[in-house]
DNA sequence: ATAACATACGGAGCGGTGCTCCGCTTGTCA
DNA sequence: TGACAAGCGGAGCACCGCTCCGTATGTTAT
């Protein structure tokens, strides 16, 4: 890659992780270019479609994620390793509004630019849901999918301007479905 | 109402049903007046805002639904009177897609065409749920807001393309959120 | 039947969107 | 210092929601 190109390429990343900070996973792609004082040819050269931009901005979180479903997998209690990961999880899936339904789409089409995250991300969460299920702290009627779903439902309602205040409730709520009382 | 504009507006919201029934609530709101061979002008007319075409289709299913809601009152299983007015609920929620997000919002503004309707929905759902609670056969830390937000969530997931064939499960699993065991 | 008027109509126009395509510039390396 | 691939910018296309206003038409009173 040229220098210039590297340039651009972070300079637009930087500019696209606060406008979709603020305005959400739809935010204006024209805009960002114009921010970052580039064309936008140049946007689309480096991003050719809006999940290429959304896989680079979230990869380094979902890593981290799978890396901290592992160190919690030597967690004593099991359940709670499992309520803790989701939390984290849901915490970084909906720092970006809007970002869940390109997830939930990218997960079932190898083509997307998001999918390989994914479903690294959603693997490790089967993981430590099995654990806490082998130990009896988590439902057994449930699978990773399903937990997958339900992280996406939470930041969903997240996203719900009426509901924000509400959220701790509402992972409480869904907590009591995954896990055994 | 002058019987041109009544014959404009009814076959307005029969070409707009079967819009949002294909395309979602974001439906092109320019493509329903051409394909009624209508002005753009006499659809805005006719409904102001998009709330107000989501209005006037939904306001029949919702009023459809409290009265549901009331016929169910009396049914002596008061945990599953509340299950099936859910699934009817989220069934009607989900015939068209997307239309959650514009009804979570308009519940607390009063000034959304929405507005009543889904006020009036929910507090029949309350009802239902409040009865279930006094019985022993819902969990008493949820409210009908939290009930309001689960089947917003429902709805959501359903409309999730990779979730579709996962629906029922996912009801099931909510449901244990709501039912004491 | 006709005249008058409120009502309703249609669509041009504005500013925005995603996305493509191509003539021009510029970094890089022999 | 040239040559050339690589990168750039933005005009242009088709769409979107929404407003505004000159024109046409249903209705009612004469």
């Amino acid at each position: 890659m040229r220098a210039d190109a590297k340039k651009n390429y972070d300079h637009l990343l930087s500019v696209a992780r606060a406008a979709v900070l603020k305005e959400g996973a739809g935010a204006s792609l024209r805009d960002i270019a114009r921010r970052t004082g580039v064309g936008l040819g140049t946007l689309y050269r480096h991003f050719p479609t809006r999940e290429a931009l959304l896989d680079a901005l979230l990869r380094a979180r979902f890593d981290q994620l799978t890396v901290r479903a592992g160190e919690l997998e030597s967690s004593d209690s099991t359940g709670e390793a499992l309520l803790e990961w989701l939390r984290e999880t849901v915490a970084v899936a909906q720092e970006y509004r809007g970002v869940t339904a390109p997830m939930m789409a990218a997960i079932e089409d190898p083509n997307s630019a998001l999918h390989a995250s994914c479903v690294a991300m959603r693997t490790a969460g089967t993981r430590l849901l099995a654990r806490a299920q082998a130990d009896g702290a988590a439902r057994n009627n449930i699978d990773g999918v399903d937990l997958f779903a339900l992280i996406g439902a939470l930041a969903w309602m997240r996203d719900q301007p009426s509901l924000t205040s509400r959220a701790d409730r509402l992972f409480g709520i869904l907590a009591s479905a995954i896990l055994r009382d």
